[in-house]
RNA sequence: GGAGGCGUCGCCUAGUGGCCUAUGGCGCCGCACUGCUAAUGCGGUUGGGGUUGAUACCCCUCGAGGGUUCAAAUCCCUCCGCCUCCGCCA
């Protein structure tokens, strides 16, 4: 099922990587034992097989007394077949359930270090300097009658909001933005399914460390998507794609739900943190030698978008240990929020090398070989949060809103008016 | 949700317990023939995983998983998917 090669020959780089990331790289050598007792068991098993073949083509040409010899040892060697056969699945299991557990390698480069540990490689625009009292989205999303926090809490909880009138409409235009912007680049645009089977989850490394966040509806087995990341990865599961064919590029839009648990007290005001919202998401298969150089396209392709929203914003080079375990390297988009006078994270690409592909058995064929492809991840938008930056970088005295001109034809209007 | 049908190597298709190491066609690849193309002939062609310096060799694979049997594409069970009809529904 799995490619170990790497673990062997290397076996020093994936303890380093562990190290980095800050967890137990004693994995390793566990690994390495499981494997080499699963090659065992796979020779045991071939070999009774093989075995067991011979005896098939010898019965029915034998005579009566060869036969009954031939059939007694075939009986018994069918026990021993299957017992073979046993051994040989419990040791691939073993093998396989450590290597789920491991992560990816981390890229070289990567600063090493937690959540603080980050390294600002750019910074875009300037943040305005206001004359007048900033509001805050939520002000601003009462007042431009865009955002209903309080309703989205009396139906559905916390962390649920309506987006209502120019909010859902501005909603629309971004989306339409994004998906105009990602067909120009050669994007296929896609409307995903939101709802999963446990593979697609798992083959994207969701229900590892991530797992508390996922939602699950246990009488149907299935899972409610945090990103269309899940069901675009998923999309060519089992499927060997041509080499000619990569890089595939996906835009897909889909509603995204996340249980956020262990954020209690953490961006409870507002729609930063919530628990349902949409996105525009890019995703790639492309040649594992290409995956860092689409990567930085990605990036690109978030700063294009950023640019023309008009945000101030900076990206960050995101710290070992805070990579989530499919990435080798993630760079996010911190767009500039006035009324925290920080910068907070609105995008984010990830390059899984063939983490995902692995998993989901996603592979390329070229020349000779049939080998995992590589997956990457980008956010083009991420709904509320863009409105939250929008609505509070291009405020005005009176409460108004600017709206970004790259915006204009997709929204209908150059500004937006306060209703009450 | 109810009733029936179907799922074979890229596509179509043969196949009712061992000679299936899966038939034939289309397509594709190579060679031959032909002024070029086309046509024709001959040969090759399921895919995946593993072992190996190489030539080679082994295992798995007939929607998936179990079962019966010395032996399963073939018989039995469960599940999944697709199609047709009925019911319900945006």
């Amino acid at each position: 099922m799995i490619d170990l090669k790497l673990l062997r020959e290397n076996p020093d780089a994936v303890r380093t990587s562990q190290r980095v990331r800050g967890e137990d790289p004693g994995i390793v050598d566990a690994l390495l034992d499981a494997d080499s007792r699963r090659r065992a068991a796979t020779l045991a098993f071939e070999t009774l097989r093989a075995e067991q073949k011979q005896l098939g083509k010898l019965i029915p040409k034998a005579d009566q007394a060869e036969r009954a010899s031939l059939l007694e040892r075939a009986g018994a060697l069918s026990a021993e077949v299957k017992a073979a056969e046993v051994a040989q699945g419990e040791a691939e299991a073993q093998a396989s359930e450590l290597l789920l557990a491991l992560s990816n390698i981390v890229e070289d480069g990567v600063p090493e270090g937690g959540e603080e540990d980050f390294v600002v490689l750019e910074e875009h625009g300037t943040p305005r300097e206001l004359d007048f009292p900033a509001r805050d989205h939520v002000e601003l999303g009462a007042l431009l009658g865009a955002i209903d926090t309080e309703r989205g809490a009396k139906v559905s909880g916390a962390r649920f909001y309506y987006l209502t009138g120019v909010g859902a409409l501005l909603e629309l235009a971004l989306v339409n933005l994004a998906m105009a912007q990602a067909v120009a680049a050669g994007f296929t645009p896609m409307i995903t399914p939101t709802l999963v089977k446990p593979e697609a989850m798992e083959g994207t490394g969701f229900l590892g460390q991530a797992a508390e966040n996922v939602y699950r509806l246990p009488e149907d087995d299935l899972y409610l998507v945090g990103t269309s990341e899940v069901p675009l990865a998923a999309y060519h599961m089992d499927e060997i794609l041509d080499a000619g064919s990569l890089p595939r590029r996906y835009a897909g839009f889909s509603s995204c739900f996340r249980r956020e648990a262990g954020s209690y007290g953490k961006d409870t005001r507002g729609i930063i943190r919530v628990h349902q919202f949409d996105k525009v998401e890019m995703f790639s298969f492309c040649a594992p030698e290409e995956a860092e150089a689409e990567h930085r396209r990605l990036l690109a392709w978030e700063k294009a978008f950023l640019d023309a929203i008009e945000v101030p914003y900076r990206v960050i080079d995101v710290a070992s240990g805070d990579l989530g375990s499919s990435a080798v390297r993630k760079f996010d988009c911190e767009a500039w929020i006035p009324t925290q006078g920080k910068y907070r994270e609105v995008t984010s690409t990830s390059n899984c090398t063939s983490f995902q592909s692995r998993r989901l058995r996603v592979r390329m064929r070229d020349g000779d070989g049939v080998r995992p492809v590589a997956t990457l991840n980008g956010t083009l938008v991420a709904l509320p949060r863009t409105i939250v930056a929008i609505l509070e970088n291009h405020q005005q005295a009176d409460g108004s809103v600017t709206v970004p001109a790259a915006l204009r034809p997709y929204l209908g209007r150059d500004t937006l008016e306060p209703v009450v």
